[in-house]
DNA sequence: GTCTATACTGAGATAGAC
DNA sequence: GTCTATCTCAGTATAGAC
């Protein structure tokens, strides 16, 4: 089908180059379809990037709340942080056996702000149902400082989705970590800076 | 001058609205200048976005180097990681409060790998001397795992230079926090995160 | 309903006149 | 050094074939 085809192509090449650097006539060329299939299905080249993205993330977010269902339902109430944060990134990693391409997408578009505006757009129930949950696992915390550790956490776990760990070449080594360890990492690495005590300050 | 006149309007215009949703024309309707003079001075958009960011990431580089020596000087020897990541972090928030448009360009390149790139092209001294001065407050930490960590760090704070708390927003809430606190609570955050212990795993 | 051919506007790049 | 003119290719839009 020529919907389908578009969004395969698109996909694969949105991943590989990158949104910008991908030209509609390539989609089109290597999709073997017509140019103007694209404005019917899809309108414009944004909108085709939506439905690139909702296609999968409909998925990756049942699988979210599945798990954080598991996990506090193993607590026998609230989840721990390291398990909410498992919960939210574990499926982003699964999914990138499968496609890793478009887990780099995804990488790219939360670096941009697209992700979460996607996600309030269509999925907000997920993001009120993990809000909470990080909130549950960390209810000394105030709001506003449970909110920036949580903004740092997708920073952390977008730059790393996007792959290329540029770091490791900087430094003259090559990553060793299986794609389930480096997971594991992070996950383990941002549980410690939720449970860093609040510094107090004086502001002045 | 013409050559600086395109320099501050396209640092302007870069963070404001992105790079590749500025094209040349506006930069140089809006700097008063012709469009060839572009391509004269810099060759192509993406030179100028070099020269763009060269222009004031080599002070930055020099505080970080600046406040490291200084930290380290402080505890006669090794600095601790809170040191290293504020040395490492503070300086891009310095310059926030002069020039908040080109802190936010940063925080787009970091996320596009673009930043380690040019740190790597012309600062890998910096490079260098932080890896080293990471390696040093950690020395228990094996390098695969501590390059990882620096990694995520990267992504936390590029991210968070990007500005934008989205978080925040799709919450419903406003955040309060000044600059200085935000700088504040990602660094305590990230060196909790160094500090985890690493998990040890039986890879299968 | 699906899809194609084709045209329109605006982008970055370049050559050459002054 | 600076600017005009022009080239190519991008995203978008529309009319109409099947």
């Amino acid at each position: 089908m020529t919907k389908d085809k578009i969004l395969d192509t698109a996909e694969r090449l949105f991943a590989d180059q990158g949104v910008d650097a991908t030209s509609l006539r390539q989609i089109v060329a290597e999709a073997r379809v017509n140019l103007a299939a694209v404005h019917y299905y899809f309108r414009s080249k944004e909108a085709l990037l939506d439905a690139v993205i909702l296609r999968k993330l409909a998925a990756v977010n049942r699988e979210r709340m599945a798990l954080l269902d598991r996990f506090e339902r193993e607590a026998g109430g609230r989840a721990s942080v390291e398990r909410v944060l498992e919960a939210f990134i574990a499926p982003t990693w699964a999914v990138k056996d499968r496609h890793p391409q478009f887990v780099k997408l995804m990488g790219r578009l939360h670096a941009e702000g697209f992700m979460l505006r996607l996600m309030k757009e269509h999925f907000q129930d997920v993001l009120d149902r993990f809000l909470e949950a990080f909130h549950c696992s960390m209810p000394e915390t105030e709001w506003e400082e449970l909110l920036w550790r949580i903004h740092f956490t997708v920073g952390a776990m977008a730059h790393t989705l996007r792959g290329a760990p540029e770091v490791h070449v900087a430094a003259g080594r090559k990553p060793g970590y299986s794609p389930q360890r480096v997971s594991q990492s992070l996950v383990d690495f941002l549980a410690a800076g939720f449970r860093a005590p609040v510094r107090v300050v004086e502001e002045k």
